[in-house]
DNA sequence: CGTATGACGTGCA
DNA sequence: GTGCACGCCATAC
């Protein structure tokens, strides 16, 4: 069901690792619909959850793509956690 | 139930 | 190296 896809967007996402990061794409991979990465953001933005580290979630470009709480404060957190400049 | 949106990704000029 | 347009999927209203 897609409804699992949410479900496993946010397993997946809760299940990375401590100054790790994963693509949209990857993480949609690891969902179950690898060509889903675009429902992947938009899960991710209608449904930000405090427990989610979603600022660990990254574009495939390297870039930090978009947050609920500005861009700035993902990159700060990805940074305190120990991603230097999203390039491992 | 049906329509529109989006925190993306890839290709081409 | 940069910018524009299309496609693809699930969610929310």
């Amino acid at each position: 069901m897609r409804k699992d896809f949410k479900l496993k967007v946010f397993e997946v996402v809760k299940a990375i690792p401590k100054g790790e990061t994963l693509s949209y794409k990857r993480v949609a991979e690891l969902a179950g619909r690898p060509k889903a990465y675009r429902a992947v953001g938009n899960i991710l933005s209608r449904n930000y959850d405090p427990s989610i580290p979603c600022h660990r979630v990254i574009r495939s470009d390297e870039a930090p793509g978009g947050y609920n709480r500005g861009s700035v404060a993902k990159i700060r957190k990805l940074r305190e956690e120990g991603v230097n400049q999203f390039r491992g």
